[in-house]
DNA sequence: GTTAGCACTCTCCGTCGATGAGTGCTAACA
DNA sequence: TGTTAGCACTCATCGACGGAGAGTGCTAAC
């Protein structure tokens, strides 16, 4: 049996009603609310080659149909309009952007917070995932006695500072030679690749600052091995997965934020396949829990680079022409207010 | 008419009978449960004179007693026995707060975990308020071409770096000349502080490092300015909250997750009246979304300041001996946490 | 003052039937 | 051959009904 225009316009019926609606149609309904110029006995008929096809289904016996999450596909790839963004979001997403924001931590959760006002689903956003770092530089600045601010510069750019106790009597000097050594041996290193016979020659250089080497090399080690924190997913918007009718269900709720709760599966669904839009449908999920959501991401980058991603996550049933069109903007405009602003 | 010992007796039963239950009790279980000595009949007679008092309420004709909030406030008061932490979760939270963590941020996160666990309820914890701070110091350390690193020290001890853009052709010299006159000019103001005349005072004696001072200001203006977002309360557990058969119903879940949204209001409810332990039982909350619950909260201390303060909420009915004992257990820890580690 | 007994009240829960939306099938029609 | 009208059938939903069970208040006896 082959797909006709006949079949994809009813299709494309059945799919939007019950976007719109979230009730099963029938084909009485379809007949009614969409001219299609044919009775409902035709319909019907087509009704039926369509769940034969697997594009619909029935809940039940004699209910209405719903599209399956095959026939969402069908939709989204083959009948959506491709939609252009309405321009007040257009213009409320580009308002936004140009606020001044310092970090990037605030750019995405600003971020994550817009979108999920915007298409009143959820939404998670991915932040540039780090990498073990490598140390590039360091430098000591006086604090109080006994402490000192140690500012370390990491390869890839990233500026800490973290205070650390040293011997009561050191002086300025003696500072700016442990920094000299640490920056002549370590620059260019993880913390994984400092090796015994390095720690030898720096502790026999600094015979002296025992204590400074020690307190700076637990620091560092801390600062390069577990940068995994910072890869942090921000979620928004989590409330208005409670609007939606098919969470209606408490025990479908409590599985769903508990996934929410837990970061690591958020990162792995939220990893982008491929550079620019993805739509997952249902089924397609690699998450059983989000097995009756959709997700759809995108990249954005920096400078070219591509760092993270955006998405959305709502009920299968979601406006996916819409849904599209936003995530779709609001990526452009975070990767042109990233390259615009970051150095 | 007066409560007497046997009148006490009986609450304390409804009461416990109902944090375990959470079904309504009425007179004849109460008897076979309970070895009162005396027959389901006087208690009714009894249960009878505890509602008068306003001490326990019927949700129905014919259904058994729950207690008021009168009810839970009376037997918080007079009738519980104070519990002593048990030795297992006592030795968690030793455990866990001996574990080394950097960041209060991190301490405060993990403190909130850990209460939501212990309790099976929703933690609420709110980190230092840091009002309005003053500029203590500034360094500059050089980044790249064009750039360099500001490093900020406040005078409450928060360290903080950033980047700036500066003329392109700076010397060491003429960076550590800037530093010493703001350094010397703006100790111990804030950024509402500085007057027009300082600022004159800074550019006349450095007329050549305009595009830096000015890059210098706007970043102070930051960060001594807009410290509000710092003082974030962290929420752990919300889930919990599913789990209480009082909140079955999604239109409590809602309202409720609601409140969970907007922080202002939950920093309204933590913000303790007094030192100390404080509960909060029911409409005794100002909140109005709160009025089914109960809030236990008590205050920590850094080097003998209250800095903050910790809480737990949960529906009115829940095991408020075991509670008050985790929380105040708590506080205790994390004070004395706190204490040893800051400096 | 305490207790046993009893009539009464109210929720909860399962059953039942009416209703209505929707289907599949068949036969008639163009 | 495709389309349509008609019809019997299915199934969820909803309100009504009634029995079961838990609990109460009151009265009278101890």
């Amino acid at each position: 049996m082959q797909m006709d225009e006949r079949k994809r316009k009813i299709l494309r019926a059945i799919v939007q009603d019950y976007i719109a609606t979230a009730e099963p149609i029938g084909s009485r309904t379809i007949a009614r609310k969409f001219d299609l110029g044919v009775s409902s006995a035709t319909i019907r008929n087509e009704m039926a080659d369509l769940e034969d096809l697997g594009f619909i289904e029935q809940p039940y016996t004699s209910a209405g149909r719903i599209p399956s999450d095959a026939g969402y596909r069908y939709f989204v790839d083959c009948l959506m309009d491709p939609q252009v963004l309405n321009p007040e979001d257009m213009e409320i997403i580009e308002r936004e952007s140009t606020k001044r924001i310092n970090e990037l931590q605030e750019v995405i959760a600003h971020t994550s917070k817009l979108l999920s006002e915007l298409t009143n689903l959820t939404s998670l956003v991915l932040g540039p995932h780090k990498g073990k770092s490598t140390f590039g530089k360091m430098h000591f600045l006086p604090y109080q006695p006994g402490q000192v601010i140690m500012v370390i510069v990491k390869e890839n750019g990233v500026v800490e500072n973290h205070i650390i106790d040293v011997g009561e009597n050191l002086t300025a000097e003696e500072l700016q030679q442990v920094a000299g050594v640490f920056n002549q041996k370590m620059r260019g290193y993880s913390i994984g690749q400092v090796k015994r016979s390095m720690l030898h020659e720096i502790y026999s250089e600094l015979s002296r600052q025992r204590l400074l080497i020690d307190n700076a090399l637990d620091m560092l080690r801390a600062i390069l091995d577990d940068n995994e924190e910072e890869e942090r997913i921000h979620l928004g918007g989590t409330l208005n997965m409670l609007n939606q009718p098919e969470f209606k269900d408490l025990s479908k709720v409590k599985t769903l934020f508990k996934v929410f709760e837990e970061n690591e599966s958020l990162k792995k669904v939220l990893t982008p396949r491929q550079e620019g839009l993805n739509v997952t449908i249902g089924g397609e999920n690699t998450l059983k829990e989000f097995r009756d959501c959709s997700i759809i991401s995108a990249t954005y980058k920096v400078n070219g680079l591509m760092i993270g991603a955006v998405g959305v996550l709502g009920p299968t049933r979601m406006d996916y022409a819409k849904v599209i069109a936003i995530v779709d903007f609001m990526t452009r405009s975070l990767t042109e207010v990233l390259t615009k602003r970051r150095r």
